[in-house]
DNA sequence: GAGGATAATTGCCGATCGGTCACTAACCTA
DNA sequence: TAGGTTAGTGACCGATCGGCAATTATCCTC
């Protein structure tokens, strides 16, 4: 048999489970429950793909999780409805709708507001698994992606960008420069995750200080940014289709 | 023969240019300069692999020059040391040396040398090719993308913080919560890069604006946030280490 | 324990990958 | 125009890719 080169390190402890006490054997094959099996391959799939890329090979893969390649396609007819299937796990299941709410509430102060949704959001994405897949499926060109970004967009950036204007006594839709303002803040966050899960860089413990700060210089710098940039350069906001 | 997949739409002028006028045959063997091929090939290689990733395959890429992939590996070894070749276009090629000084001419106001200096910057690095192939390499986990952002810390976001020290009148090394503001300003652009090159967003047409506006909003608001920061709290910002 | 249902695997296929080697053809010099 | 230098290519290699079909082994029921 041909030695196969192995992406992680280490056997994977699952395939070592039900092998023969007396003997260092090969591994037993594990019958498992269809959907329980279901729920390891997406997972591992999840994990391997952040680390690897959508390049990886399903042989990889299925050793990671101890099972074997053809099994994985018994339970996705191809690779490609696999690697649907793991962007519905990390896009669609951990977006939580009530965070537009959350920068609605007027209960409390916008800073606060702000703050509080930053640190849920960051809570849900800002992981190895979840920043790497979206990063890579990006580059990949999906356009599950732009639909994400268009839902950040829509639910977060723009009711943001209306939150400073309230705050400015202002009301309307945000003009380029209010959203490109927002964007920034928005920006400022994402750039944390991409130092860290994307170069391996070292960023902050707690996260909750460095949203804090990002958010009071946000408040504190963008009205009079916006004040400042001269009426003339204004159209020069408008965004450039590619 | 069989049928090859194309990445790209069409087909490469360059190898069209020496066919006989009148017929529609192969096109003939282009026998260049060596200095001459290398270059093209360094550029192929270059906007190939920022489109597709570094898994793209030699045929796709010698097709698009206009060659054969053998013709690839008579010029570099192996596809690796082609990779590198990539790298050392892209990184060592675009840095300017002189970014640093621009960022201590004390005779302009700290705005107008921020301003200059992203506006260079951008005008380096904010493309195609340039902001998927650090992407790429970035996922991949070359370290050459970490030497360059070490460069980046040490060189730019060091001094800009040290910078803003002496504007609020202290002076010393930048604690990390000094640096972690500085970054959030480097984050707010290069996010802007990601925006447009690797999700195809929509961004503003003149990135001369967005500059002028973050770095308002960063030396307007920098100071009040690192006051509101509790310093109970600036103990987690300390990086951490993965 | 026997037998059936089905989860999981072994074996294989054509295509494609990076890479080697021997051959072909373009250009320069005489 | 002949010959030599060398840029470029056709044919091929072993390995690996995603996917198909036939086989094996595990668990449940009676």
């Amino acid at each position: 048999m041909v030695k196969r080169k192995t992406i992680g390190s280490e056997m994977p402890e699952i395939a070592r489970m039900r092998q023969t006490a007396s003997s260092a054997r090969k591994p037993k094959r594990r019958r498992l429950d269809p959907t329980e099996r279901e729920r390891e391959i997406i997972e591992g799939a999840v994990a391997f793909f952040a680390e690897v890329g959508f390049d990886g090979g399903l042989r990889d893969l299925a050793q990671r999780i101890g099972t074997t390649h053809q099994n994985l396609l018994r339970y996705f007819p191809t690779k490609e409805a696999l690697i649907e299937r793991v962007y519905e796990e990390v896009y669609l299941n951990r977006w939580q709708p009530e965070w537009e709410a959350l920068l609605h509430k007027s209960d409390r102060s916008l800073e606060d507001r702000l703050v509080a949704f930053y640190e849920d959001y960051l809570a849900a994405i800002f992981n190895y698994e979840w920043v790497r897949i979206f990063v890579f499926a990006g580059l990949k060109g999906v356009d599950i992606t732009q639909r994400y970004l268009g839902l950040i967009q829509s639910n977060i950036i723009e009711p943001l960008a209306r939150e400073l204007m309230v705050s400015e006594g202002k009301e309307g839709k945000p003009s380029p420069l209010e959203m490109e303002v927002a964007w920034a803040l928005h920006g400022e966050m994402f750039y944390l995750a991409i130092r860290r899960w994307v170069y391996a860089l070292d960023t902050p413990q707690d996260l909750g200080a460095v949203i804090r700060m990002s958010v009071i210089r946000f408040l504190e710098g963008a009205p009079a940014a916006m004040k400042k940039v001269p009426a003339a350069e204004r159209r020069g906001l408008l965004p450039k289709a590619l």
